[in-house]
DNA sequence: ATTCCTCGCACAAACGTTTGCTTGATTTTA
DNA sequence: TAAAATCAAGCAAACGTTTGTGCGAGGAAT
């Protein structure tokens, strides 16, 4: 036989007192006597008393509940980012309501409805591959929800967001290559329609203008991430007459399949070709041959200022300076890879 | 200005009915005639009446909710396991109160408390690694949340849980290394103070024996799954009179790290010296040289079948049979890497 | 000694829904 | 045609908590 948690109301019998005393007492009320409260607080103990969270956040209409929608939650990226948000809302006692859009517009849709109708305080969006409309995050304004987006951040304007800016990444990359004597320097990019290659391609430019060196269009090419995509875009530069003597790819799993290929090809790695890419995930650790650097993107950073600011959010609410958006920018970083001591030595 | 939800007492007012008729309406109750269904429905659809779900919740004493405590998010096998949950959870319509435990007990306690006093109807669990007290579990019996373990499961006679078991998978591997003609097969095992050491250990010894090979206990030593541990392994079994020709390493990272080590040394792969492990973790795909095969324990399925049986008992959880506990094993099963074939070609 | 505060507590409403019971009206049965 | 059965809808309690308001008693101020 499951034993019925205790209430308030049966610590007030037993003391034969008030419910709103017991109520007052266990939130030290100043209107409530040291004495009763005292008695209250121990009897609680005793009975074992719990508040019934349902029953507060019925009562309040807040949840102390954000929710959560990420595309694929085995992503390292994402896992990464959840881990930070959960503690984050740990932290502010803050419960985490979760649901993976698996990268479907549609799913996304009805998982907002679903939070929604749980009365989540705030929403945290990283928008799916596949979403182009975005009324059903409009709606959440008519109920008051905040959201904040990070990541993959839809293009509007009186939205809150968390993105990464990649441009600066890819100017440091470049930079660093030409620091280390290269002068002809390729890229395999991502599909031009994302707007994380077109920030790549501009840093990238950036740089090579920058140090005054020309920027020569057919050391781009374009690639669709998967790995004969990307051998065909090494095939295709290494084709080039000013053959490269570095490649930024569009990200690690870019870098690792054409320094597979590149391997194959008999391309001596440690002095011929230098790779150097964008993400800087976990899998760079377990390759044997790595880009020299990466540029990382900071997915536990960007969770964490995202969680931050639907909080400040949260907080502020009732204020009425709606107005401002907050739109923060994390800057990439190239990180040299550790491993590549490791080739040195 | 934000709207605040409609209520079904709007609608009864507007209505000119009671709140109790809107309710029945709307739930299709037999006792309310046809045309006040509709209207209801109707005026319900045009004011745009959302159900209040946290009223429900709290009325009902149920919150449609389930915990999650996890290790680490972060970690490819337990993004894999919360992200089939959180696919079975939303398929019954049910919400994920996710939280992690970093591995630490205290907090692991923290949670449970928690997620009780939220009220959770169930509760999904991997234990922490320096978890080696449970009360904080016994608790919950006393509140009738029914708990399922899964992976990481307590030494606990009356619990329910999901485990795989590692002594079929580690079996296999010896008998695929066996049939490849190797005879003197080593081993790197965890520290012997993990059950999961234990197992694959058995499993090894079973194998050599059925194939009426003696056991030579010199040939599996421990190791604290470092890098650093893993290369003093090596060199202990590669000093070892009857030098392996292949070892079975405990987890993907060890053998990555013995693989590495191993070139360094100056060994053919192709040739001296293979490689089988356990985990069967994404990596694999990501090492230039992988072990030739990893015994897979299906983090997905093992989430998939934890959080069906957590539904099984919510379901059932009226009737008294409560004496029995499920006690699922999953066998884990031997997988070439598809890498491999890239190895031979 | 009368008025006025302050202190300590109780009363009751409210949050949005569900649901057992009751009531009134209509139809069926005898 | 009266009694019984059926149908449709309303009333009100309940879930556990918070909180605005009321109220009596004791002490201080006048």
């Amino acid at each position: 036989m499951q034993q019925k948690p205790t209430t308030i109301k049966e610590i007030a019998k037993k003391l034969n007192i008030s419910i709103s005393t017991v109520s007052r007492a266990l939130h030290d009320h100043p209107s409530i006597g040291l004495i009763t409260r005292q008695k209250v607080k121990r009897m609680a103990e005793e009975m074992n008393y719990e508040p019934n969270q349902t029953a507060i956040l019925f009562q309040k209409g807040k949840t102390y509940t954000i929710g959560v929608i990420l595309p694929e939650l085995s992503e390292d990226f994402f896992s990464s980012a959840i881990s930070a948000i959960e503690d984050v809302a740990n932290k502010r006692n803050y419960n985490v309501l979760l649901a993976q859009s698996h990268d479907d517009q549609d799913k996304e849709k009805q998982l907002v409805e679903k939070m929604k109708n749980h009365r989540v305080d705030g929403l945290l969006v990283s928008v799916a591959k596949t979403t182009s409309t975005f009324e059903h995050f409009d709606m959440l304004k008519r109920y008051n929800i905040p959201v904040v987006f990070f990541d993959r951040v839809p293009p509007l304007k009186d939205i809150h967001y968390v993105a990464c800016n990649m441009e600066t990444g890819s100017i440091e990359a470049v930079n660093y290559l030409l620091k280390k004597g290269h002068r002809s320097i390729g890229m395999i990019n991502g599909p031009a329609t994302l707007a994380a290659s077109g920030q790549r391609k501009e840093g990238y430019v950036k740089a090579m203008l920058k140090n005054r060196l020309k920027f020569d269009p057919s050391l781009i090419v374009g690639c669709d991430l998967t790995e004969s995509g990307t051998i065909r875009a090494l095939d295709e530069l290494l084709d080039n007459r000013r053959r490269p003597t570095a490649i930024v790819t569009f990200n690690d799993y870019v870098s690792l399949y054409a320094i597979r290929h590149a391997r194959k090809l008999g391309i001596d790695l440690a002095s011929d070709l230098d790779f150097v890419s964008y993400a800087n995930l976990p899998i760079i650790n377990f390759m044997d041959h790595t880009p020299i650097a990466s540029v990382e993107q900071f997915p536990y950073v960007q969770g964490q200022r995202a969680a931050d600011i639907l909080f400040d959010l949260l907080n502020s609410k009732s204020e009425e300076g709606q107005a401002a958006f907050y739109k923060i920018v994390i800057e990439s970083q190239l990180v040299e890879s550790p491993a590549k001591k490791r080739q040195d030595g």
